[in-house]
DNA sequence: CTCGGACGACTACTGTTGTAGTCTATCAAC
DNA sequence: GTTGATAGACTACAACAGTAGTCGTCCGAG
């Protein structure tokens, strides 16, 4: 699977949410802060086609576009990048450095904790 | 912070893994599947400098390269930014994630819960 | 039947990243 | 003192990412 800029993601995350969509449907799904043109999402729609992780199909005279890999294999990939690069590939560095961080809540404690014993049975 | 690109950031380890070192000793620690030329390392060194991620200091002709930033600060920037990116910012998706993935063996999840439950204390 | 607007294909241009080469000064060994 | 290795400074260049413009076509309104 080929690496997605960040630009690109946007895009991604717009057909993750809602597919087939059209390029100006699209545009007009893409976070306004983004600003960006029509081209511009014409654009990373070749690109993301050309990489083959979306996909369209025809229907008259314009494309419909649609996700050719699931979000939940792509944040796989990147978490497993991002874990092996910062964390050795353990989990268990993430999980205590986010605690050290503190960004783990008293709430998010008690959820993971209920999500591991859910993990063992 | 600026973005630390992943060539970058190879020379960050061997900086934060042990500092100061010159270019030289630099290029030598850098992992050797990367197969880079001195030339290579130093225009990471003049990139990171630039960047103020690195410092150096002048020792006779050379210089001492040594990190500027935390590796600690630098890992919590960039789990940050991915956990914002896919998880909308929440922990709990991610660790939800990695479990379903299969990524967290048992002994992981042991290791786990005791973290979790020095936290609460 | 014609014409404006929307569509996709292709092209453009800037900045960044990865990889490395050239140039000039200098230290160290003969 | 001359020379060769080594240091840093500057330059090069391709790939990719981000952003957008141009061109030819075709559908639909009149």
């Amino acid at each position: 699977m080929e690496r997605i800029g960040e630009a690109e993601y946007a895009v991604m995350e717009v057909l993750w949410k809602e597919a087939p969509l059209t390029a100006a449907e699209v545009a007009e799904r893409v976070p306004a802060e983004r600003g960006w043109s029509i081209r511009t999402v014409k654009t990373m729609l070749g690109r993301l086609l050309a990489k083959n992780v979306l996909r369209h199909e025809e229907d008259g005279r314009r494309y419909l576009y649609r996700p050719a890999i699931a979000r939940a294999d792509y944040v796989a990939q990147e978490s497993g990048r991002l874990i092996d690069r910062m964390f050795g590939g353990r989990i268990t560095p993430l999980v205590a450095h986010l605690a050290e961080r503190d960004r783990l809540s008293e709430a998010d404690i008690a959820e993971i904790e209920a999500l591991l014993k859910a993990l063992k049975s």
